[in-house]
DNA sequence: CGGGATCCTTGAAGATACTG
DNA sequence: CAGTATCTTCAAGGATCCCG
């Protein structure tokens, strides 16, 4: 479409765009639990609770999409359908976790920093 | 504290608030721009490009409160207010950038399952 | 059971105008 | 220059009903 800005610029698009993936609402929540193996849909929604059924389908689908989980239906009555998570999916899971791993070990400076900032502000 | 597995979806929320506030539309861009040094608001601006002001002022609000980046104003006329990132703002750059160095190596493997899936879907 | 199709409510984000 | 103040748009997300 335009000419190449700089190149900083786009790349950091591109990060931005995968971090929006997996920075949406529910997206770490369902592929950490997929980390753990194989699941099926009313199984997922349990265990990641308070997710509708649309959000689940729709994270998923995303997901799908994305070429990070594969999504097998099995014919039978009633229907079943598992999740699970493709090599790119586990790959993924690498860099998401270490991000994980600061979030849980700096969360309280951050809510620290939070309080401070609120508290200045009255 | 309790077994890993019961601090398994405390955790991911954590994880999930993070990455929501790091995952947005234009925080990325300004904290990776703002890794290479101080910068004022325009010069930020500038430098992302298409961010509107008041987007630029919200997520750098944000990163104040939540302790990333530092806001320092000199009462000049014309005003300047440079903003820099703290040392958790810098900490917070690491993963951040493995994130984004895995997503500048698979962005075409996202991409492609992207193509994939769509054709599959007509 | 695993969704699809709708409707509805928010809040995020953009455009524009004004100001110390 | 570096914002604030409004107004508007738009899509994410939730609630509900339906169906093979």
């Amino acid at each position: 479409m335009k000419p190449t800005h700089m190149r900083h610029s786009e790349d950091c698009r591109a990060v931005s765009e995968i971090l929006s993936r997996v920075g949406d609402k529910w997206t770490v929540l369902v592929v950490d639990y997929l980390g753990q193996g194989s699941m099926r849909f009313t199984e997922l929604k349990r265990a990641v609770g308070g997710i509708s059924q649309k959000m689940l389908t729709t994270t998923l689908r995303g997901l799908e999409r994305d070429g990070f989980v594969t999504r097998t239906v099995f014919p039978t009555i009633p229907p079943r359908v598992d999740y699970e998570l493709t090599d790119l999916g586990r790959e993924l899971l690498a860099p998401v976790q270490a991000l994980g791993a600061w979030a849980r070990t700096n969360i309280s400076r951050v809510n620290a920093a939070r309080e401070r900032f609120d508290k200045e502000q009255q």
